[in-house]
DNA sequence: AGTTATTTGTACGTATGTATC
DNA sequence: TGATACATACGTACAAATAAC
């Protein structure tokens, strides 16, 4: 492993971080797996704890890392899993601006799509997709009505789904 | 003000990030106002610089603040409007995890909404809705159709929604 | 049950660099 | 030029959670 360039433009915990995420991208480690402490960090790498954290804390930040006080710091799941989360976690973001927000789901039930939405999503033909309908609140006023259709693929049925739409 | 509680099981960078923002909350200060430094902080509350900064960096963090180096930290806009871009940005989201995210809108335009909706979103009779369907797609992967009833009023006109909608 | 080692969390201090004024 | 403010980076110490013995 080649050292880090102290002398360079670029941050010491950004090229870090490259290096991190770079070992990831090339799943070096996978999802839940350990990576080496601060103190292992700092000595593979040469920087002083703090720098070895910072880096760490930045890729927690964007949800590649997460780590547990006592036992370590472990990749997380793929982005892609992630996502599929987020996406029906708009609210997730709302609350994290402090917005108390609330879905209230009026309709969630199995349909068969029509021709029309079928192309559109790019169905096999067999395929079914789940209808929801969601008024979306911010401190307990309305601000959008919401028609989606998901493809059943992506939730394996509409209790996930209303887990995620509550947690969401 | 009285002093943060130094034998506290609450941190300090915690104790000082509520503080901050309750005085933000209280229009102490507005969106653009420059807050004490961070050797202001150090001095005001008996804090190190470092623990000050990590207060102030989580406030940037959620949005509450942002800093520019050789200036100072400055309030950032309220929660609601930044949100009300959040409403219309799930792609930011998907951007940010790399997922190189599209919406493709296949529809926008201003509709007299029924009563139905009209209802469900709170509207006044007179108030019109902005009707917009679009495929989301994450990767070129469509994965949802989406069909939102907006309120007028949330943007001005059709022009700044497509724009939103761009940038989202 | 208790002790020790490991790992992350918090907090301090200090120094230097970079950007702004 | 100098003063101010944020950015980076080092070091240190102790607390808290976990795991292993």
């Amino acid at each position: 492993m080649e050292p880090l360039q102290h002398d360079s433009l670029i941050p010491l915990y950004h090229q870090l971080m490259e290096r991190l995420k770079v070992s990831i991208e090339k799943k070096q480690w996978s999802p839940g797996d350990k990576i080496p402490s601060e103190n292992q960090l700092m000595d593979q790498f040469g920087v002083s704890r703090n720098t070895a954290k910072k880096a760490i804390e930045e890729l927690v930040q964007v949800g590649i890392l997460y780590r547990i006080q006592g036992k370590g710091t472990f990749v997380a799941k793929p982005k892609l899993q992630q996502s599929l989360m987020g996406f029906y976690s708009f609210s997730k973001v709302l609350r994290e601006k402090g917005l108390n927000p609330k879905d209230i789901i009026l309709k969630i039930e199995e349909v068969k799509p029509t021709a029309k939405i079928r192309e559109a999503i790019q169905l096999r033909e067999d395929e079914h997709v789940i209808e929801m309908k969601r008024l979306r609140c911010a401190n307990n006023e309305p601000y959008l009505l919401e028609t989606s259709f998901i493809p059943k693929g992506v939730v394996s049925d509409k209790e996930q789904l209303k887990k995620v739409g509550d947690i969401s």
